[in-house]
DNA sequence: AAGCGTCACAACCGCGTCTTC
DNA sequence: CGAAGACGCGGTTGTGACGCT
């Protein structure tokens, strides 16, 4: 029925990637933009499928990601955005634009999936139950903070004084420094696909709040595709959203596929129902300390 | 010091969606 | 309009690192 992988063919390689191949990579990409995955290994000469290409530029070598521990508020949002959104991990990464959606990914089956169940259960023979009127998101911002509270404080403590780079390989330093080299490449080209990037480098320079956070989730939206803000094509990352708002009922009426991008619920409701509890969640390790 | 178990994360796989012809 | 190709997403796996015994 469906037609043989393209990681299948003969002389495809596998595996971890080489810094080797990751220079290839980047300087290709460096020279054509992202895009066109397709023609990468047939150009480069690299023997990895596109698909191997693309996530290795996506996840790992694209510049501004940030790699290491996620903070506490990136974890509340992280748990907010999943109790909204449901497991549609792109979406979510789209709010957290330096992180990838397979970090996020990762991170959430690792860590959050596991702190939250644990509490689950420990909720369910201990404590008392969360609060009576609780909606979904509400349930799950209680957990949070509960879990937090009374088991999660310890990990989250951890984290924050683990040196972001504690973990990481010598070859993970390696691709940092590939990505590096592209910084200047991505300021100064006018490829569409650097905006997001260009953003996130900014926000390596700088802590931004809540608002400049979603102001560069907005330029997010217009990345890679080059698609621009007077485009009428929606983008499909926000038809994602769009569709998982509607599904659960965040969205109302006033939401259609003509008006601005959907985040702006979200951004509403992150930032002002439901700002104290991301604050909440921020200072948990420190109160509890 | 060696063996074993667990954890974290990079990478792969399968499938759905979009685009092009 | 349908088929085929290209791309993107979410789930899963493989493996190296680390900690414990």
């Amino acid at each position: 029925m469906g037609r043989p992988p393209c990681c299948d063919k003969i002389g495809i390689k596998k595996g971890p990637w080489t810094p080797e191949e990751d220079i290839v990579l980047v300087s290709y990409i460096q020279e054509h933009g992202p895009g066109n995955w397709r023609s990468v290994p047939t150009n480069t000469g690299l023997m990895r499928c596109s698909k191997s290409c693309r996530l290795r530029w996506t996840n790992y070598l694209r510049p501004g990601i940030k790699r290491g521990n996620f903070t506490p508020h990136e974890e509340g949002m992280i748990v907010h955005l999943q109790a909204l959104l449901g497991n549609k991990w792109a979406a979510i990464a789209s709010y957290l634009p330096q992180r990838t959606d397979n970090d996020i990914k990762n991170y959430w089956n690792t860590h959050l999936k596991k702190k939250l169940k644990k509490f689950q259960t420990g909720l369910d023979s201990h404590l008392s139950s969360p609060p009576e009127d609780s909606n979904t998101c509400d349930h799950f911002s209680w957990n949070f903070i509960s879990d937090n509270n009374k088991q999660g404080s310890k990990l989250l403590l951890q984290q924050n004084h683990n040196s972001p780079n504690s973990s990481s390989s010598l070859y993970a330093s390696s691709t940092e420094n590939i990505s590096r080299l592209l910084e200047g490449w991505m300021r100064s080209s006018p490829h569409p696909s650097t905006k997001v990037d260009e953003m996130t480098l900014h926000e390596n320079k700088h802590n931004q709040d809540d608002q400049d956070l979603f102001k560069c989730r907005e330029t997010s939206l217009v990345k890679d595709e080059g698609i621009s803000n007077s485009t009428k094509t929606i983008p499909r990352e926000y038809k994602s959203v769009i569709s998982a708002c509607e599904s659960s009922g965040v969205a109302e009426k006033t939401m259609n596929t003509n008006t601005p991008p959907p985040f702006t619920y979200l951004e509403k409701w992150l930032l002002e129902e439901n700002a104290g509890q991301v604050e909440e969640l921020m200072e948990l390790p420190m109160i509890f300390t």
